[in-house]
This record gives C-alpha cells, structure tokens and sequence, in this order.
DNA sequence: GACCTGCTGCGGCATG
C-alpha cells in the first residue's frame, strides 16, 4: 500500500494530499503495482464508485508525467459523450498540478478545442470512437503526429464494448492507430459489470498475450430497494378544448407516487424509452406544479440538443432538489453532483444495465444505494389476456433484480462475426489511406483481430460484392479506392457509427435546437420533447428541420427501434418467480398482489414447464428461453404463412392448431437453418429483427450464414419443440 | 407492444 503510494510522480502525490485522500482504494494499489511495475495490457475489473478511473490514471499520470508532450501520451475511450464530460473534469483536477493537458473530442466538443489539441498534441485525449472514426477519414494525415508517442489506451465500461459493433470497430482502430501512427500503447479495460471476465482478457488484444486481470470483489455499499406497483385506471378524456389530449390518470398517479417519494432529492429516473421518457416526464411536470414542489424535473436521452443536455447535467451538479428523467446516457459511469436515489419506470433488459443504474446513487462514503421501481399493470381476471395477466415487465423487473442480488451478469456473446463492421471498416480504412492492396486493406482489418470468422476467401468474397455494389473499385495497377457509392457513404456524416440509427430531422424552436426526431407528426399536431408541450408549425424537408412553438397539448413522440435482446437466464429467473411461492420483501402490497396475479394466471393455464397452450383463436407457445430461441421459432412460424407474435417470454400463433403443431413438428424433424436465412433476407423488416448497418452491403450467401450461426439457435428449439409437442 | 448509444464541414451571419 505504502510502496504503491511512493511509485506515483510526486505531484500526483501531492495531489492526492491536496484532496485529502486518506488512502488508496485496492483496485488503486493492484493497478499501480501493475503498471508502474512489470506493465502490460490489463482489465480493472471493480464494483461501481471504486475508483477505477484514477486506479488507471493515476499510474498513468505518473508514467507521462515529466515527457507529456510530443503526441498524446494517453487515450481514454468512453462510449458516451456525458461520461467524457464528466471524466475531462475529473482528470482536470486531478492534472492542476501536472504539466499534462487534458483534452476531449466529442460530437459537442467546439472547433476551439480541436484546434488546441491539433496545434499542441499532449497530455491525455478523450473521445468517442465515432469520433476517432471521424479522425481516421477526416484527419489521417494528422494522425502520426496526433499518435506518434502515444503509450496507453485506457477502454473505459468495458463490457459496453464487448461482442457489439462499436466493440468490434474499437479493436479494428487500436490496430488502425498502430499501422498509422506506429505507436502500440499498453491497452487498460475499465469495467464494473464484466459478465465473463476471463473470456474478456483476451478481447483488448486478439492473437496477442492475454490481459492481466486485476479484480476487486469489495463489497458493495448497503442497498436499499422498494417496488412500487399500481394498478392502471381508465384513462379519461381531456376535455372539450382542442388541444387537450387523453389524460392517463396512472401516468398522473405515477408521477405523484414519485414525487412524494423523491422530494427533496437529487434522483435519476431511467424509463428505459425516449418516448416513454418524454411521456413521465411531462407528467412529472404538471404534477410538480400542481403540487407546488419546489424540485426542478430535466430529460436526459440522446434525442436532444447538447444544449438541452448540458441544462439537465448542470441542475444535477447544482445544489436543490432535482429529478432527471434519463435513458443509458446517464446509466455508466457518470458521477454529477449527489445522487439520492435510482428510480426505475418498468424493466430494463439486462442485469448489467440494472446493476450500472443503481451504481449511480450512493458514490459518496457511507452513502446507501437507493433503487425505488416502479410498475403500472392492468387489474387481471379470468376473462384477461393471458400475456397480459402474466405481467410480464413486472416479472422480468423482479427477476433482474434477484439475479442482481445473486451477483449474476449476463457474459458478452464474444467471437460474432461483425461482417457489417468489417465493411464498416473497409470503406473507413479506404478513406483514410486514399487506396490500397487488398493484401494491405486485409493487413490492416482483418489483422486486427477484431473480426474473427473472416478468411482470406470470405474477404475476397466481400471485396468483390462491395465492387459489385460501386461501394469499392479496383485501379490498373489492382489497388482499391472508394467507389462513388462508397465516397457518398463516407461523406456522411452519419458513416461514423458503426451502429445502424433511423434518419432525423432537427426541433427548431426559433434559433434553440431542441434535439432530433425521427416520426414527426403533421403540422398543427402537437408533440411532447425536452420535457415540453409543443405544436408542429412547418416541416422543412430540404432543410431536414421541424418548427416548433410552445402549445398546451401534446403527445410522447415516437422513435423507431428493435426491442432489445434478453437472457435465457433471465426467463430462467422469471419462470422459477411463477413456480415459487415466496415473495421478495422489497415488494409493497400492490406489488405483491401484481405477482400473485401473475402466479395466478400461470395456475390458470397449467403452466408449469415450456409448453405449448391451444386458445380459441389458435396456439401460445410459453418458452422462457431467451430472444435467440424465440426468435427462431418465431421465423419457422412465419414461415409457414402462419400469423405470429413474439411476447417477451414466447409466442402466439394464430391458426388451425394442427397446422401449426405440425409445422413445428416438421422443423424439428429435419430443421433447415438455411430455409430461415433466406426466408428472413426476404421478408423481414429491418424493424423486427435490426439488422446491422451494413448487413444490406455483404454478399447474400455471406449473409445468410453469419445469420444462421450467430441469430438462430437450432438445437434449442429442437429440444424445445419435442418438448412442447409431444 | 417492445432500448440505447453517436456524428463533419461549411456557408451565412453577427461581433470586436
């Protein structure tokens, strides 16, 4: 402990005195031994508010300290723009006394800025990897100088990066970096919610030596939790005014059951949809007011303005009572101001999105966690549907939490393909050296390590689609350039993400940018954004923008997205709830009769293993095994020409029940992965099932494959359906 | 009935 304080630079020493540090956290020691000491990639693997930030920088700093200039020495990766900005302070302090300068780049970061850190490269960078992308076609140039020295990339919330697009494009543009700037920095992950940490080791650098793990199982701080449920109450109408809309008396009863129990504080309020976001917080707003609280209500998604934003972080940091009504743009590592308590409208979709949410109340010693969730269900009785009788949010809410209390993490579906952003990279790759050798373009993406399925053939294999297509062509002398398709891609300013995201047009009231929409309804209608009530006044589509002026009716808007992928260990957790009889105790007594309810309806329909039920109208399929399954099955269905739903725990197929019993039954029997492929290339919406963005671009054969490997998973549902069927 | 994350350059204008 003692030795690893005395390793660290002496004004980093003296900064830590300054801030009256009275010791180092144990992450902080293991990270400094380590990298002070034999050095070396690394995964710094810690619960939330454990300090694993300045458990990497503070080694770091010590490590740059008397050489900072030159190039960047270090490079910090984070995937959200708030978590950067709240890092970039962070690090500031803890540099004052340093001569290292602290940069950052972001989407909201202005043209002063980037041109400090472009005319004196040094310090620490921080960035997004959008925006290194933006570098990579924009800047290649500058990037040797830029990088040239640079000795450590810090990866922060790790496992948000893990087996995802953005993961896969990270990896591909470490070894970019290399190739361009000739510099090979130690790698650093940063995660609390690392699902399988060893399986991650070698996830930084892919063929190369394996990460060290360095952990810390410290105990978490106390936490407090209180489900909330209530039963949803007929809506009524507005009124006889024209611009009075529906007034959902539970939103109302809702958002007063919050405020009576959040006043005072500082909270963050996860409704896990920018529409339903919108909704609570209007709600919040007018009841606020009507109960003549004092307490300020922001919104926090990634639809709005940075103006808009930096409002909501700014109220958060400042003294008062204040409730931020937020998506995952708050959920990761973020630490504005005191937070009291976390409050969850309805049910993420993963135990690591839950655990990162409650992490953000209780950072300050001897602080307790808070999370206070919240549930609105319909009244069940025997005449209800069954999907909804079961209360399946509810359900999953109560099973994430107790698989929170277990300590379980969903672990990272590692080794995909990631055949859209092996194109992603191609045409960026491209772009920035302005031409070159397929055998160079394979050197330096596939050679990443990032896209491990891919061979030399099914490079080519994409290569010659992409030229197919104009995305790519071939010179004379047979090096490759960009196509013209190929230049307007990049040229986009959408090309930077690797992730696929619905066009938007601007919110424009007068000179404010509010944000951005995607389903923008008609002039004259109204719309609820940025936590206010507004009317559509013109639609300018040349110019990509809405006007809007302040009104006093409004609705939720709309965003376009696939629903998110859950656990089979979830449905696992949510089926032992319907079989067991306990009751969590975190429950109040509306929540317990929602989970007796649920139990009920299970009773009602003999459901006590995967099977499947007939119904008047046809067949409903009660699975509990995970997306992946229900996904597969719901394509063999489909298929068939038979009308099918997907409802989170299974399916319900309407039809003649020997039909569909037999369609199954088929499939079992001789499974055709290959039929589904092509079947889904075909028919499905990009809505259903979200492809990824560059999927439309790879050969169909090529596409079909990764499909049938990575989407769809055979033997389970063969088990399944024997199972259900027999 | 179903999540979210992120994003450049430039022209036009006002200001010192």
């Amino acid at each position: 402990m003692r030795e690893a304080f005395d390793a660290l630079h002496t004004n980093v020493q003296r900064k830590l005195w300054d801030m009256r540090w009275t010791e180092l956290r144990p992450i902080q020691v293991q990270a400094i031994r380590h990298l002070l000491g034999k050095g070396g990639d690394c995964i710094l693997s810690s619960p939330t508010a454990s300090g694993k930030t300045e458990a990497a920088f503070l080694p770091i700093l010590s490590a740059i300290a008397d050489d900072p200039a030159g190039s960047v020495r270090a490079v910090y990766i984070g995937p959200l723009k708030a978590l950067i900005d709240d890092q970039f302070r962070r690090l500031e302090e803890l540099c004052e006394r340093l001569e290292v300068p602290v940069h950052r780049w972001h989407g909201d970061v202005g043209d002063g800025a980037r041109r400090r850190l472009l005319a004196a490269p040094g310090g620490v960078l921080l960035i997004t990897p959008e925006s290194l992308e933006a570098m990579f076609v924009r800047r290649a140039t500058a990037m040797p100088r830029l990088f040239r020295r640079l000795a450590y990339v810090v990866v922060d919330e790790m496992h948000a990066f893990l087996g995802t697009e953005r993961g896969a494009q990270l990896v591909c543009q470490l070894h970019r970096l290399r190739m361009r700037a000739g510099c090979d920095p130690v790698r650093i992950g940063l995660s609390a919610t690392l699902g399988d940490a060893p399986s991650a080791r070698g996830w930084l650098r892919p063929g190369g030596p394996a990460a060290t793990l360095i952990e810390d199982s410290a105990s978490e701080t106390t936490l407090a939790i209180r489900v909330r449920g209530l039963w949803r109450r007929a809506p009524r109408a507005g009124g006889e005014r024209e611009d009075a809309i529906e007034v959902d008396t539970s939103l109302v009863e809702l958002a007063r059951a919050i405020l009576l129990a959040g006043k005072g504080n500082t909270n963050l309020i996860f409704a896990n949809a920018k529409s339903r976001i919108e909704a609570l917080a209007d709600a919040l707003v007018r009841e606020a007011e009507s109960m003549q609280l004092a307490d300020a209500i922001v919104v926090h998604h990634g639809s709005l303005s940075k103006e808009m934003r930096a409002h909501a972080e700014e109220r958060l940091r400042a003294a008062g009572p204040c409730s931020a009504v937020c998506s995952n743009t708050l959920e990761l590592g973020i630490d504005i101001g005191q937070i009291d308590e976390v409050v969850q409208v309805s049910a993420p979709w993963s135990v690591a999105s839950l655990v990162q949410r409650v992490g953000r109340s209780g950072r300050r010693a001897h602080a307790r966690r808070v999370l206070r969730g919240y549930f609105v269900e319909d009244a069940a009785d025997a005449q209800s549907v069954v999907w909804d009788g079961l209360h399946l949010e509810f359900l999953r809410a109560v099973a994430l939490i107790e698989l929170m209390l277990e300590r379980f993490l969903e672990p990272p579906h590692l080794g995909r393909a990631h055949a859209s952003t092996l194109i992603h990279q191609i045409l960026s790759t491209l772009a920035e050296t302005g031409g070159a050798t397929a055998a160079v373009l394979y050197a330096r993406v596939v050679g990443s390590g990032a896209f491990a399925a891919a061979t030399p053939e099914s490079f080519a294999e994409v290569l010659r689609e992409l030229g197919r297509r104009d995305l790519i062509e071939q010179m004379g002398d047979g090096s490759l350039v960009l196509g013209d398709r190929g230049q307007d891609q990049v040229d986009h300013y959408t090309f930077y993400a690797a992730f696929h995201a619905p066009e938007e047009l601007r919110v424009l009231h007068g000179d404010d940018v509010l944000g951005t929409l995607a389903e923008v309804p008609p002039p004259g209608e109204h719309v609820i954004f940025a936590g206010r009530r507004w009317r559509v006044d013109a639609i300018d589509m040349e110019r990509r923008a809405v006007f809007v002026s302040p009104s006093k009716g409004g609705k939720p808007p709309a965003f376009i997205s696939p629903p998110g992928l859950v656990h089979p260990e979830v449905h696992r957790k949510m089926r032992e709830l319907l079989l067991g009889g306990n009751e969590p105790a975190y429950l109040d007594d509306v929540a317990k009769a929602i989970l007796k309810s649920s139990r009920a309806t299970a009773a009602r329909v003999g459901y006590f293993a995967p099977s499947a039920q007939p119904f008047a109208g046809g067949l409903r399929l009660f699975l509990f095994g995970g997306t992946r399954v229900h996904k597969t099955l719901y394509l063999v269905l489909a298929r068939a020409g038979i009308d099918v739903d997907v409802y989170d725990i299974g399916l319900e197929a309407r039809g003649a029940t020997e039909n569909i019993v037999d369609t199954l039954r088929a499939f079992a029997n001789a499974p055709d992965p290959e039929g589904l492929a092509a079947f889904a290339d075909e028919k499905l919406e990009q809505r259903r099932f979200g492809r990824e963005k560059f999927e439309p671009f790879l050969p169909p054969s090529l596409w079909r494959a990764v499909f049938v490997r990575e989407e769809l998973d055979i033997p389970s549902v063969v088990v399944m359906v024997q199972g259900i069927t027999s």
